[in-house]
DNA sequence: CCATGCGCTTGACATTTTATAGCGGTTTGC
DNA sequence: GCAAACCGCTATAAAATGTCAAGCGCATGG
């Protein structure tokens, strides 16, 4: 679609496949452990069927995740993560890391960034 | 939306919060300085100027960016980490490391993770 | 037996992102 | 001086994406 201008850009197209929508849920789920497709959308949080085949087979012809069928009938599949999928704990620590320092329990309306050591302006919005 | 059954999770939270379309994009880009609207979307990737303003108003109440209207005419703004936003760097590092090491430059046919120096398996990556 | 759950697909719908144009004005080029 | 480009940013419609609800074929539990 673009990406023209720089040769390749590790980190860029890390975060590409990073920031689609319920990747970051699954692999910090399956960081845990193998797990079946519907349990892997109620862990995620709630991601919906469609949505997660799309991301799983994505993530599996990345190579990131592998899909083991037990048996069809009655259907019982497990995915986990390969070793590159493994890999991705760190930037799943970093990332929990983070929101354990800067985030806060969320009142309701979004969560809030604890700025503590920062902000020494007088103005709200912290 | 979700989010009922864990009291407060660091690591959900704050992937609500990255994977965002562009969020990781911007904050990588800002991690290098200060950068204007038009600017910001260009090195993005091309981050269209809805979708920017958008984001960086949502990370601007987040506390993870800053905005310093310098003039107004002609206009001059420019966005920047705070502290939270700087933190973030940890996060970016981790994901551009990995990508380093398990994507390689994609051919053409989307990026493919390769699986060198790890997998101890006898197969292939399956 | 009937309801439920398994993995996963389909189709209709809602939300999100995109492209494009434009505002008011300053700067640049000729 | 005038046309064009650019600044930050918004509006609009169209396209892309994600979501919901239902269901297939069968084994299990009440």
């Amino acid at each position: 679609m673009h990406t023209v201008e720089e040769p390749f850009c590790a980190a860029a197209a890390a975060i590409e496949i990073l920031q689609q929508k319920w990747v970051l849920h699954i692999v910090r789920i399956l960081l845990d452990g193998p797990r079946g497709f519907n349990e892997l959308g109620r862990l995620t949080g709630g991601c919906n069927p469609a949505t997660l085949a799309q991301r799983l087979e994505h993530l599996e012809s990345l190579g990131i995740v592998r899909k083991t069928v037990h048996s069809y009938m009655p259907p019982r599949t497990t995915y986990e993560l390969t070793a590159a999928g493994v890999a991705l704990q760190d930037v799943v620590a970093a990332i929990e890391a983070w929101g354990k320092r800067y985030l806060r329990p969320a009142g309701g309306a979004g969560e809030v960034v604890c700025t503590q050591g920062e902000a020494p302006a007088p103005g709200r919005t912290g």
